[in-house]
DNA sequence: CAGACTGTTTACAGATCTCTGAACACTCGA
DNA sequence: TCGAGTGTTCAGAGATCTGTAAACAGTCTG
């Protein structure tokens, strides 16, 4: 039992390193895969500290990135004065989602340049193609989350 | 003439700003962003900085790492010395593309906790559904970048 | 209301990152 | 083969980021 709690947090770590690789805080990222990777439902700050080894006050700063992002949530835990963190039912769909911002990013700053140089440029015909790619992106990747979605409500009926 | 110009490089370093927020090394958004809202096919080195202030090192150091991505190129350019730089064709599909391996990422880190932990546990189950959702996804994503390409082809035909 | 228990904020220290400037390496033409 | 013109690398300075420890604030219990 303690080697397979091992392994699980092994596999944490490996991916939060991945994480920070790509540019998310360390911090926060093994913040995550802790909770990710927890045999248990929820874990309280000081359960963090103690598995991380990091103080109160960093794991205070990664909650707090991770809760706007939908990634983790606040669980509620009657009769305990602790904060109870939990990650939250559908993360993934919920982060993949928050890309659309980007996407939508994306395709304003193409639109802005286009508003500057018009279309029949060298960089009009560059940010033509990337305005649309991103419309597009932006359009069907919402599309496929919801498709994920009821698949996967379908496959397990939570009733 | 010169009014455009300005508002095309305002809208390069907003762009890069917002880039370098989510993560991207700041240099490197900037100098990706130079060219993609350059009225220039190409740019050199030497364009780059002037352009954007900033050292022939930094420049080299960007371009290191644009250039595996498949975001800019070296462009042949007969008769001159210097590099010459310029923005992918296609460069956002290659981009979005390269998010795969990322995808594939996720995937593998949720296996190997299923492997450690089972699927019949707390940690189990939450990796199940990462699991299924990131096959879902980077299966999906690879398809529809495939639909955009083809559709973007046909209706720029380049012959 | 006092006191214990948590979570949050903040100044500071340590680590990390990133750019610069200069040395170095390479290529081409005379 | 030399020299000019470019690109690359690297040590070091400067800035940025991040975690800690401690002070602070809020909340529940007795």
């Amino acid at each position: 039992m303690d080697e397979k709690d091992v392994r699980l947090r092994e596999a944490a770590e490996k991916l939060a390193l991945t994480l920070a690789q790509g540019g998310m805080q360390k911090t926060t990222a093994r913040v995550m895969t802790a909770l990710l990777f927890s045999q248990d439902d929820t874990m309280t700050a000081s359960d963090l500290c103690e598995v991380l080894q990091i103080s109160s006050g960093a794991v205070s700063g990664a909650v707090k990135q991770l809760i706007p992002t939908g990634i983790i949530e606040r669980a509620p835990a009657p009769g305990s004065r602790r904060d109870h963190y939990r990650f939250r039912e559908h993360a993934w769909a919920t982060l993949m989602g928050s890309q659309n911002v980007l996407l939508a990013t994306m395709g304003d700053a193409a639109a802005e340049g286009i508003k500057a140089a018009g279309r029949e440029s060298t960089a009009g015909r560059r940010l033509d193609e990337m305005e649309d790619f991103y419309a597009f992106m932006q359009r069907e990747m919402a599309a496929l989350i919801d498709t994920w979605q009821e698949r996967y409500d379908a496959r397990h009926p939570s009733a």
